[in-house]
DNA sequence: CTGATCATGTAAGGGGTTACATGATTTT
DNA sequence: AAAATCATGTAACCCCTTACATGATCAG
């Protein structure tokens, strides 16, 4: 993953959805996991007392006063600084977007961002296009070495893998 | 990447291929990398020498004394050790390999190990039916929540990659 | 009343990244 | 002579993992 505290950009969103409590948050890592991330509660809460130290998120006022639970929520300067991180790679400057990046932001982009979802798919298919292409280099490089038979393997993978995923942007792209 | 020192396998895995410099190992993962890993010489050198220390690899006497390059080779308690870790999948308790732990030591798996590639080969597959199983209740838990189209993209994407790999794979193991 | 789940944290340690530091050798 | 490359490291910092610690609430 991605090394600049992507933790704190999953919380903001899951935030933009529904108020949470840091329990809930891990819940719904544990359910939704898999395809993408996780983190243990002793990531969770820190990172949560962070963000409210930063004003990104604020506390819920609890009705019921006898509860510890935390129950937060996303605050107006956590909506623009999550807003800012979202369509960051959309960009004009922007040439290239890595797979972690690219996931961690189409998981966010749903339905009421269709116009931004096709600018990350074609920016997505352009990086993998050339990534495809220096693959290519490398495996035609590779063939008849067998001393680098695994990694002709690899590369054969990767490609397979980074054609399917063009294969399946551009149908969604294609998409009304 | 895996969490237990993925390096010191890779420097090992280098090393059973030829003697090699600190220097000329992160030459190679500038070289070979982008489909696999890549490692700053601030780890590589502190590794070698703790792989030093653990006697895993020896300095290989240098003719020429004024260098002070210092070139590294892998001893017989260092090739146990690789070939140890190396084959771990495939006892007979593992039922499962995740991908990272697989490409790592696919890459090592070449012309001269096709018995224990195909069993490697055939246990990933074994996992990613799973994994492909699994992800196709989740597609059919996600359809028709249009708040989680960005999710529903991602599984689509997960599923074709492990279902190219599938094909892959087995395409492999057929082959004599 | 006992165990499972809810609920929130701290501490220690590993591994990876970026920045810093130094000097020799080779190429232009 | 200057610049690029060869060559080996240390230090600080951040992220993540595992283990530990504590207590409330709820279900059987």
């Amino acid at each position: 993953m991605a090394r600049s505290n992507t933790l704190q950009y999953i919380i903001l969103g899951l935030l933009t959805r529904q108020p949470m409590t840091g329990y809930d948050i891990k819940q719904t890592f544990d359910k939704e996991k898999a395809e993408f991330w996780s983190a243990p509660f002793s990531q969770i809460y820190p990172e949560l007392n962070r963000l409210l130290k930063e004003q990104l998120i604020s506390l819920v006022e609890n009705t019921d006063e006898s509860s510890r639970k935390k129950t937060y929520q996303i605050t107006a300067k956590g909506h623009d600084y999550f807003h800012d991180w979202l369509c960051l790679p959309l960009a004009p400057t922007t040439i290239e977007i890595n797979n972690d990046d690219f996931i961690l932001r189409l998981h966010f982009l749903g339905v009421p961002h269709k116009k931004e979802l096709n600018q990350l798919l074609e920016l997505r298919c352009r990086t993998l296009n050339v990534e495809i292409a220096q693959l290519e280099l490398e495996l035609a490089e590779v063939v008849n070495h067998p001393e680098q038979f695994g990694r002709e393997l690899i590369i054969e993978k990767e490609l397979a893998n980074k054609k399917a995923d063009v294969k399946l942007w551009k149908k969604e792209i294609k998409r009304k």
